[in-house]
RNA sequence: GGAGGGAUGCCGGAGCGGUUAAUCGGGACGGACUGUAAAUCCGUUGGCCAGCGCCUACGGUGGUUCGAAUCCACCUCCCUCCA
């Protein structure tokens, strides 16, 4: 039973909860393949590096051989929600959805072996319910039950809106494991209750009750919520190595508590060490009292897990280029090695003088005229390195010429024919 | 079905006939500081304009008024209580 012990160790390392151990055990004493099922919103197609975790815990169990089944939710995805306060939720089109899924495969083939995996959409069963299969299917859980999932209870209590649809959504996901006879179902501890549901669905349908293994959310670049890209403060999976490096190092050293206190000082960059890099806890902790020591520097610290990760994406090279370029770039506050080049019309420039307002606006540093001449009043513009403090008076352009508008954001001129 | 409350700029939330492009907070952006951290400080935050100024905006449509985000009518959506 060695065999089995390893796998085991395999299965549940980085997991929150696991319901239940048992009877991860017994499967796997069965020897067969299991089956994974892996959800997906066609809504939010965009992968981050907290997911990326997962998939490489689950790449892990494919290797070991077992199966990964993608559903897409294409059903639930084609009727939108109307309702409620994820208002990020739209309606989507057949071919959104298709292609949606699709970005989704092409991300998570980074990681998984696609090849090896199962991809289905969930229309493909719920066409078939129908009605009455609808209706038996809500038939096997009670609103008390559903009302268990906080999200919910804590909208009834406060009187905000809660569509039925939402509250048949848990039901429709635990139909999907019934669907595909799920073995076991992963997601982040935000979607417990959805797969504890699938447990009792698959139960009611006379099957053996999938294992839900959860894993932690991770923290966005605020340092505060969850990292998700509607909330703009997560790295995706597929971002530059340069995009990637520089917004990991934006994270903050700790998380302020209410009062603004830092409860744990460092604990940002130690979480993502933990979730990202999968240190174990103990040099975690270490690190977290080098750096509380002042042994080590939040910025070093920050840095080498920046680069681990960019080499996790893309490679050894391309984390050690973009940890240089970060270091060139805002260390010593030189111009990045790499800009987009912008081909200025000929007709823009009169005797080699652009319109400051024309030229910020060609560049797509503002999105009106107004925004571009604040962004001059306030010193934000730069040719050459030279501040152009005039929006009125036209400023002289080369070809090749630097602009820059704030810290971040270059651009090499080209004059165009 | 009945009664009442609400809808304001990216978000939250003031305003309740004129001096309101609309207090304030958050976010965002620019500047200072710096480790592209946090904290702090200064500034900006509807569109067009070099500027004077003009235009569009407070759920929708009409109306009252010299003048409306503010009053009236109808409509749409949301919430509460009753059935």
């Amino acid at each position: 039973m060695a065999r089995v012990d390893d796998e085991l160790r395999l299965f549940l390392e980085g997991t929150i909860q696991v319901e239940s151990v048992p009877e991860l055990r017994a499967k796997l004493e069965r020897g067969k393949p299991l089956r994974i099922k892996l959800g997906c919103d066609p809504s939010a197609p965009d992968l981050h590096v907290g997911h990326g975790t997962v998939l490489r815990r689950l790449r892990r169990m494919q290797d070991a051989g077992h199966t990964i089944v993608f559903i897409v939710g294409d059903f639930t995805g084609m009727i939108g929600d109307p309702s409620g306060k994820s208002k990020t939720r739209p309606m989507l089109s057949e071919e959104q959805v298709k292609r949606n899924a699709q970005t989704y495969v092409d991300q998570v083939g980074l990681i998984l072996d696609v090849s090896r995996c199962e991809l289905r959409y969930n229309s493909e069963w719920f066409r078939e319910l129908g009605a009455a299969g609808m209706l038996e299917l809500a038939s096997h859980y009670t609103l008390a039950r559903m009302l268990e999932r906080e999200d919910f209870a804590s909208r009834v209590a406060t009187n905000s809106p809660l569509s039925i649809r939402e509250l048949l959504y848990p039901l429709v996901q635990g139909y999907d494991s019934v669907a595909i006879e799920a073995d076991i179902e992963v997601g982040g501890t935000d979607q417990t209750f959805n797969l504890l549901v699938g447990r009792d669905i698959q139960r009611a349908y006379g099957l053996e009750p999938q294992v839900i293994m959860t894993y932690p959310l991770l923290v966005g670049l605020d340092g505060k919520e969850k990292m998700s890209k509607s909330l703009g403060n997560a790295v995706g999976i597929t971002d530059e190595p340069n995009d990637m490096f520089g917004k990991l190092m934006s994270i903050p050293d700790g998380v302020p508590d209410g009062d603004g206190n830092l409860a744990h000082p460092f604990g940002v960059i130690c979480h993502y060490y933990q979730a990202l890099l999968e240190w174990p806890l103990a040099r975690c902790e270490e690190l977290e009292r080098d750096l509380e020591a002042g042994r080590a520097h939040p910025r070093d610290a920050k840095a080498s897990m920046a680069r681990a990760i960019v080499a996790q994406y893309h490679s050894e090279a391309a984390a050690e280029e973009a940890a240089a370029e970060f270091d060139r770039v805002f260390a010593e506050r030189q111009l990045p090695s790499d800009m987009p080049d912008v081909t200025i019309p000929a007709d823009l420039v009169t005797d080699g003088r652009i319109d400051p307002v024309r030229l910020v606006r060609h560049c797509g540093f503002a999105a009106t005229n107004g925004e571009a001449r604040r962004l001059i009043d306030q010193g934000g513009v730069r040719v050459n390195d030279a501040v152009v403090g005039d929006l009125a008076a036209p400023v002289a352009v080369a070809d090749g010429d630097i602009l820059r508008v704030g810290k971040r954001r270059f651009a090499r001129l080209r004059i165009g024919a």
